[in-house]
RNA sequence: GUCCCCAUCGUCUAGUCUGGCCUAGGACACCAGCCUUUCACGCUGGCGACACGGGUUCAAAUCCCGUUGGGGACGCCA
C-alpha cells in the first residue's frame, strides 16, 4: 500500500489487549474517531499485542466489545481485513524483522548482549548516582568479531537502536511547537531477545506502512514520539502529525489506572451508562464546545468537534458529572429507543410479573428520575411482589387517618371495571377526600405506603395505574392488616 | 534524581494566540427557594477561581521572567 499516498486523513486507536478497555484509552479512542468522522478519514483499529505474557484474545474480544458499545466504527482492524492486509501486530512479526535487518545493515542498529542482570544492575547505578537511568551503550562498541562471539555463545540477542544525537522538533496539533533533545533516551531496544518487536518499533513501522497521518494519544507518549520519529527518519518517511491529548487524572491527581474504581468502559456499561453519556463526558474532558453547549448528541459531536479546541491542562474525571450526564441523555431519549437498550436492566422479578408493555410503562414512569439504567433495580421497588414496606410507610399505616382512607379507596375500588387508568385513579382519590374529609398529605400519603411500601417513590397515579386494580385492593387489604394490628 | 509538560471556582471549562468589552461567563457538585400529595425531574437564586512574585504597558486572567504547586516520562510494558 505506500505509494497509495492521498489527502484522506487516517487516524488509529491502537490498544494493547492486556485488560479492559478504560476511560483514559477511551478518551484517546473517541479523539481518534471524532477527528476522521469530521475530516471524512479512515479510522484504523490496531492491536498492539507485542507483549506475549500479557495480551490475551479475550482482552482483544473485550476492547473490541466496549469499542463496538461506544459505536466507535473502524474501517480497518483486525476483524475487517483492509489495505495493510493484517491489523495485529503478532501477525505482522516478518515486517518488523526485515525492517530491524535492514537497520543493521545501514548501520542504525546493533546487537545487543546484555542481559537482565547487567541492565538492572547499571540502572540502579545510575540511578544512586543521579544520573538518568538509560542504557550505556556498552554493546555499541562491540566489533564484529565480539558479536560473532557471542552468538556461539548463544547469548540471547536484542536489537537496539543507535540514536543520533540530534534534537527533534515537531509542530504538534495541541502543544505547539515541540523540541525533544535525543539525549534524553538512551539506545532503545527494537527487537527483543525474543524476536518480538517493542511498543515504539513495531508502532512507528505499523504506523509508516498503515499510511497514518495523525497520530493522536495521550501526553504520556510525548517521549515515545521522539524515538519514533527517529524511527521514522532512519525510515528515510516524512512524519505524521502528532497531537499529545491532556492525561485524565484520577481524584487524587494521579494517572487514571485500573485501581481506580469503576473506570473501565465495561462496568459503565454494567451500571447502566448509555454509550452517548460516555462518549459525551469524555470529549468533554479536554474538549469543550464552541458555543459553551454540553449536552451533545454524537452527530453533534462528530460535527462540530476541532482539534483547536482541546486544551493542555490534565483533567480530572469526575463520576459525578458523569452521572448528571447520563441523566440527560436518558431524558433526551423517547421511551421507545429507551426502551430497548434499558429492558436489560429490569430486574428478574420484574420482568416475570411484567411484560413488555408494562415494563415500558414503568420506564416511562422512572425515566425523569432515573441518573443511570441501574437504578431501575432500586426504583422498581414499588412494583415488586411482594411489595417490601418500610418503616416510614409502616407509621404511615398506623396513622389515625390511614383507616378511613384505605377503607374509602378499597370501596371505590370495588365499584369501578377493571380498566384502571390515571386519571380514573385520580379522581377515585379525589372521591376518598369529598367522602372522608381528609385531604393533602393525610391523604396521599397512606395510600402511597400502601400501594408501593415507602413514603417516597414515583407519581402514584401511574403505580396505581400499571399495578391495577387487583393488585390494588389486595395491597390496601394487606396495610388495613398492619394498621389494626399495630393501633 | 534527570528530562519534559501543565497551571481560571472543590471538579469540568469559556476567556489567553489577536492585552482594554472580565466588577472573569457557563456546567457539575453543594446550599436555599419554587413547582409537586412524596422523592426525584424541572425552574430560580446563592456560595465559589485568574497559584505567588517580579517585569512590559496608559491598560494584563491574557505578553515575558522567576518561584511554587501538580503531572508525566525515564523498561527486552504499552
Amino acid at each position: 500500500m505506500p505509494g497509495a499516498s492521498s489527502n484522506v486523513v487516517r487516524v488509529r486507536f491502537a490498544p494493547s489487549p492486556t485488560g479492559f478497555l478504560h476511560v483514559g484509552g477511551a478518551r484517546t479512542a473517541i479523539f481518534n474517531w471524532l477527528f476522521a468522522r469530521r475530516h471524512q478519514g479512515v479510522f484504523v483499529l490496531r492491536i498492539e499485542d507485542t507483549d506475549v505474557e500479557r495480551s490475551t484474545r479475550e482482552s482483544e474480544a473485550s476492547l473490541l466489545d466496549d469499542l463496538r458499545w461506544l459505536r466507535l466504527d473502524w474501517d480497518e482492524g483486525p476483524d475487517t481485513g483492509g489495505a495493510a492486509g493484517r491489523y495485529r501486530q503478532s501477525e505482522r512479526l516478518d515486517e518488523y524483522r526485515s525492517q530491524a535487518q535492514k537497520f543493521m545493515a545501514a548501520g542504525f542498529a546493533y546487537s545487543c548482549f546484555c542481559t537482565d542482570e547487567q541492565l538492572q544492575a547499571r540502572k540502579e547505578a545510575a540511578r544512586a548516582a543521579g544520573r538518568p537511568p538509560q542504557y550505556d551503550g556498552t554493546c555499541r562498541a562491540l566489533t564484529e568479531d565480539e558479536v560473532e562471539g557471542r552468538r556461539k555463545e548463544g547469548l540471547p540477542e536484542a536489537i537496539r537502536f543507535k540514536v543520533p544525537d540530534e534534537v527533534i522538533r515537531f509542530e504538534d496539533l495541541i502543544r505547539g511547537d515541540v523540541a525533544l533533545a535525543s539525549n534524553t533516551v538512551g539506545d532503545f531496544v527494537l527487537l527483543r531477545s525474543n524476536g518480538r518487536p517493542t511498543y515504539n518499533f513495531a508502532a512507528a513501522v505499523d504506523d509508516h506502512a498503515m499510511e497514518i497521518t495523525h497520530v493522536l494519544r495521550g501526553e504520556e507518549h510525548l517521549p515515545n514520539t521522539l524515538r519514533q520519529v527517529l524511527i521514522y527518519n532512519a525510515l528515510g518517511a516524512s512524519i505524521p502529525r502528532f497531537g499529545h491529548l491532556p492525561l485524565i487524572l484520577a481524584e487524587d491527581r494521579s494517572k487514571l489506572s485500573k485501581r481506580h474504581g469503576a473506570a473501565s468502559i465495561g462496568e459503565l456499561r454494567a451500571q447502566g451508562f448509555l454509550p452517548e453519556a460516555v462518549v459525551n463526558y469524555l470529549v468533554l474532558l479536554g474538549w469543550s464546545h464552541p458555543q459553551g453547549k454540553e449536552v451533545l448528541s454524537v452527530d453533534e459531536l462528530g460535527k462540530d468537534f476541532a482539534l483547536e479546541r482541546v486544551g493542555k491542562a490534565a483533567a480530572i474525571y469526575d463520576r459525578k458529572k458523569l452521572l448528571w450526564m447520563n441523566g440527560q441523555h436518558i431524558r433526551r431519549k423517547s421511551v421507545d429507543a429507551l426502551f430497548p437498550v434499558a429492558d436489560p436492566y429490569f430486574p428478574d422479578d420484574i420482568r416475570s410479573i411484567y411484560d413488555e408493555n408494562g415494563r415500558r410503562e414503568i420506564l416511562r414512569l422512572l425515566q425523569d428520575t432515573i441518573e443511570n439504567l441501574g437504578d431501575l433495580e432500586a426504583e422498581c421497588a414499588p412494583f415488586r411482589s411482594p411489595v417490601q414496606i418500610d418503616s416510614e410507610a409502616r407509621e404511615e399505616l398506623t396513622a389515625a387517618d390511614a383507616r378511613p382512607v384505605l377503607a374509602a379507596l378499597a370501596e371505590e375500588l370495588e365499584k369501578m371495571g377493571d380498566e384502571l387508568t390515571e386519571p380514573l385513579f385520580k379522581d377515585m382519590m379525589k372521591t376518598v377526600g369529598r367522602s372522608t374529609g381528609i385531604k393533602g398529605k393525610q391523604l396521599f400519603f397512606p395510600v402511597r405506603a400502601a400501594i408501593t411500601g415507602a413514603v417516597h417513590g414515583p407519581e402514584l397515579a401511574g403505580v396505581a395505574a400499571i399495578k391495577g386494580r387487583d393488585a390494588l385492593l389486595e395491597l390496601i387489604g394487606r396495610a388495613q392488616g398492619i394498621g389494626e394490628s399495630t393501633s
